[in-house]
RNA sequence: GGGCGCUUAGCUCAGUUGGUUAGAGCGCUUCUUUUACACAGAAGAGGUCAGGGGUUCGAGUCCCUUAGCGCCCA
């Protein structure tokens, strides 16, 4: 019998690239039943989890580090539950992101614009970098220990996904909720092209508020001296230039006079009308307000009831067009200074003012949104927002934690219009094509032709789609939609969504919604949201403060499992966690532990030689850990199935350590020196070890992977070869202990054994306080009472643990009178004197 | 303005149907290299569970309220 070795250190770096390449080359994260094979057993019930695809420029940070550890977990225990598991991956052309990326390559290593290169060439070198690039962030979520079917992987600019995009737009177009038109979008003058509502952000900042007079045209009988105005506050004079009314309320007893009136603008001297609206508030700024509908939303509201005029006066680089009069071509912040100076200069300056106020930027860019008129694609909500909201309401989708769905349901009623066309030039491009005559034409295929003229001088519209709409596809377009493949029929509706609440908006309300309109189906039915990954002291992690943690040193430091354990443990359902390195060190620790308890566990049974085998009655140590791990097995199963993850980390964890470790190990060394307990002490370590290894593989794949496969290779050597008969042949497809029913005697076997710890501990407390050293053996006289039994039965564990020479030991019913130089413990009716004649 | 979360040991955090003496990691004190492990073992110090009020036989946990911090929406 060869006896094994292991080295005293568990080495992850000879573990881990090792121990993947067996798992995927075993075909283990492929669905055990697929409906593309040969024996495809449609009953058998699928999970299925779609990854959240990350940027294809993106490069692995701890977002993505948090995901992989959940969605892998999920996956994982699934898969050894015994579903049909598929999760699924890919990654994300990211239309903002990767442009940017790829426009910055350009500029630093060939000194061109895109402009420069053109759409076409810019479009090839884009690919270029994504074939170079692309599999960068796969290779990355793959170091994980991500279980996913890379056989299945896809890319949201695929062919198929493509055609999924295209079918996705001339549905909604032919069905009507697709429009196209001049609205207020959002513009990012740095990136040049609209952006949704959600890609706006708003921040409290220090502005400045410029009060001016805009002056009343009065007719000739007021003399010229009086001046007759409204005053009126901005905080972005520029604007001033696209005025097209000036507004105060109705009653408003000051300015009531002008209602009707005609106000000039400023240095422009356009003349526009003095307009009543209730929605101006009498208290704010100075009751009165000016009305730029081609640049801010509210103006824009007013503008469409009263029939203003709307006047833009910004270009594409948020510089003044030809509206501007001589301020054409100046740059919005400039215009602003230069437009007050004149108008300082004539007298129209009233004061200004330091305003604390909310500043839209650019989600992407930083820089300040401005609100400009625009000719865009939209999708009208309404109907997809109701059939969203009725998905969660009627519990077909669950959020959890549920919270989130507060959140879900107060977007969903307040929502807008979906702005859907983007000025770049990566991405699915809009399929509409237009004639010289203005008709559209849009199609599934390419068209040659005018559908309505017949034209062939058509042109695809240059735009293309927001990148949130290929991902709003993602659950069915992966599994090969609109074509009826049977990935989709046995794949589709998936399971869980599991993804950062940070992007409810972005993606999970939209692949609800767009799930629900193309597929009658909602496309999973469970969201789980995870929480942010902040620094150790609550920060958000950025590289200008320089507190980034990067996953891939950290692995490199500790180990992928002592990260992913540290990210799923450390942290509960929807609520941010502060990453600590000091406790993925500590987990770095907790796989060593585990490491050698395996190394004991598989030393003790490759080199156990049985006498005949005994039939001994379990010991209370061993009734007492059984009891402790079918407890465990019902906690984590409980725990699993609330999504309460950490928690049931933490419990495994808590046994394999203070249980298993510190305590059973060190009573089965006594138990395996005693010929009639060896073998049965030696099979329950290794099936605890087993049952244990088999609870922390979807929390730590590599380390219990790698550890089982030793512990079934001495088993199967040794005597005990039974135990591992109906093994898999890896830990990965092996099955999920299955929680067992109280039979009753647990309750009594745990309290018994935590009265022997409390004696123990009591000795040793006491051996640490007269400082005897610990490889000492001492004496003691035990009093048992009515504990007589008990305490014989436990003797010899008893005084293993605690230091006692057995022999030196007595135990009695009763004792008369303590020894001379005595000290006492009292332990429930149990009375130990320890003579101290030292 | 509306909504949500957090406040538990020096630090970072668990604690989900209310139930023994409130836990973990790190740090700290003392001892030990005992053949699984010093990436360890043993013993220990450290908490008016943010403040106040209430419900209850019983509250870190449920309700009300105050304060501080953070996030989302408008």
């Amino acid at each position: 019998m060869t006896k094994y070795e292991l080295p005293k250190a568990y080495d992850f770096k000879a573990t881990e690239e090792r121990i993947y390449a067996m798992w995927e080359a075993g075909g283990f994260f492929q669905p055990h039943n697929d409906p593309n094979k040969a024996g495809f057993d449609p009953n058998v019930e699928p999970f299925v989890i779609s990854i959240p695809p990350p940027n294809v420029t993106g490069e692995l940070h701890l977002g993505h580090a948090m995901f992989v550890s959940v969605e892998d977990l999920m996956i994982r225990y699934h898969r050894m539950k015994g579903y049909s598991t598929l999760w699924l991956p890919g990654v994300d052309h990211a239309g903002i992101a990767t442009q940017l990326v790829v426009e910055r390559d350009l500029l630093q290593k060939e000194k061109v614009t895109r402009e420069e290169l053109g759409r076409e060439e810019f479009l090839k070198r884009t690919w270029e970098w994504k074939q170079k690039y692309g599999g960068m962030i796969a290779a990355q979520i793959r170091r994980l220990g991500a279980s996913c079917d890379w056989s299945r992987e896809r890319f949201t600019l695929d062919d198929g996904l493509s055609r999924a995009v295209r079918e996705a737009f001339v549905r909604l177009y032919e069905k009507g909720l697709i429009y196209r038109g001049p609205r207020l979008i959002n513009w990012s003058p740095g990136l040049k092209t609209a952006v949704s509502d959600v890609e706006v952000e708003y921040e409290e900042e220090e502005a400045v508020l410029y009060y001016f007079k805009y002056m009343i045209k009065e007719t000739s009988e007021v003399s010229k001296t009086s001046e007759v105005y409204i005053p009126v506050a901005t905080i972005r004079p520029e604007t001033i230039l696209g005025d097209t009314a000036v507004a105060v309320h109705p009653d408003d007893e000051r300015y009531k006079k002008f209602i009707g009136k005609t106000a000039v603008v400023p240095i422009l001297n356009r003349e526009i009308p003095v307009i009543a609206d209730e929605y101006v508030s009498m208290e704010f700024g100075t009751g009165a307000l000016k009305i730029t509908p081609g640049h801010d939303p509210n103006d824009y509201n007013i503008a469409q009831k009263h029939n203003l005029p709307i006047i833009s006066v910004l270009d594409a680089e948020a510089k003044v067009n030809e509206n501007g009069d001589k301020y054409e071509g100046q740059d919005r912040y400039e215009a602003r200074r230069n437009l007050w100076a004149d108008m300082q200069a004539a007298g129209l300056v009233i004061k200004e003012e330091k305003y604390l106020t909310t500043i839209p930027r650019s989600q992407r860019g930083g820089e300040v949104i401005e609100p400009m008129i625009s000719e865009q694609w939209f999708v009208k909500m309404d109907s997809l927002a109701k059939a969203g909201l009725d998905a969660v309401r009627d519990g077909r989708i669950k959020i959890v934690p549920e919270r989130f769905e507060k959140v879900y349901f107060n977007w969903l009623e307040n929502i807008k219009d979906w702005c859907i066309s983007r000025q770049l030039w990566w991405g699915h491009r809009i399929p509409v094509w237009y004639c010289p005559d203005g008709h559209m034409t849009v199609t599934r295929e390419d068209p040659t032709q005018c559908a309505t003229c017949g034209s062939k001088e058509i042109r695809q519209d240059d735009d293309v789609l927001d990148t949130w709409f290929s991902s709003g596809l993602w659950p069915f377009s992966t599994l090969g939609w609109p074509q009826e493949t049977p990935d989709l029929k046995y794949f589709y509706p998936t399971s869980y969504m599991e993804t950062g609440y940070d992007i409810i908006f972005f993606w999970v309300a939209r692949m609800i919604m767009m799930g629900l309109e193309f597929t009658g189906e909602a496309p999973f039915h469970t969201v789980y949201l995870h929480g942010l990954v902040r620094d150790e002291h609550g920060k958000k992690m950025s590289k200008t403060l320089g507190n980034v943690v990067d996953p891939l040193i950290v692995m490199d430091a500790f180990g992928t499992d002592a990260l992913r354990f540290t990210l799923l443990v450390g942290s509960t359902p929807g609520n941010d966690m502060n990453l600590s390195v000091k406790r993925v060190e500590a987990n770095r620790n907790f796989a060593n532990k585990l490491w050698n308890l395996g190394r004991f566990v598989i030393n003790t049974v490759s080199s156990a030689a049985f006498q005949a085998s005994s039939n001994a009655n379990q010991t209370l140590a061993d009734s007492w850990i059984s009891a402790k791990l079918e407890q465990l097995v019902r906690d984590v199963e409980r725990n699993f199935q609330n999504f309460q993850y950490g928690q049931a980390g933490q419990q495994i964890y808590d046994f394999i350590w203070s249980d298993f470790a510190d305590w059973y190990v060190e009573i089965a060394k006594e138990q395996m020196r005693n010929a009639t307990t060896q073998k049965q002490t030696v099979e329950l370590l290794a099936r605890a070890f087993d049952t244990c290894l088999r609870l922390l593989h979807p929390f730590t794949p590599f380390v219990t992977e790698e550890l089982w496969g030793h512990l079934r290779n001495a088993l199967r050597e040794s005597s005990l070869s039974d135990l591992c008969a109906d093994w898999s042949p890896a830990l990965v497809a092996s099955k999920f202990p299955e929680p067992v029913q109280l039979e009753g005697w647990e309750e009594t076997k745990v309290a018994e054994f935590a009265l022997m710890q409390e004696i123990v501990r009591a000795i040793r407390n006491l051996r640490a306080e007269k400082n005897v050293t610990p490889s000492k053996k001492i004496s003691a006289i035990v009093a048992g009472g009515d504990r007589l039994d008990f305490l014989h039965e436990q003797s010899s564990a008893i005084a293993a643990l605690a230091g006692l020479d057995e022999s030196q030991t007595t135990i009695l019913r009763t004792l008369d009178e303590p020894p001379n130089d005595s000290v006492a413990l009292v332990i429930g009716s149990i009375e130990i004197c320890i003579p101290f004649a030292y």
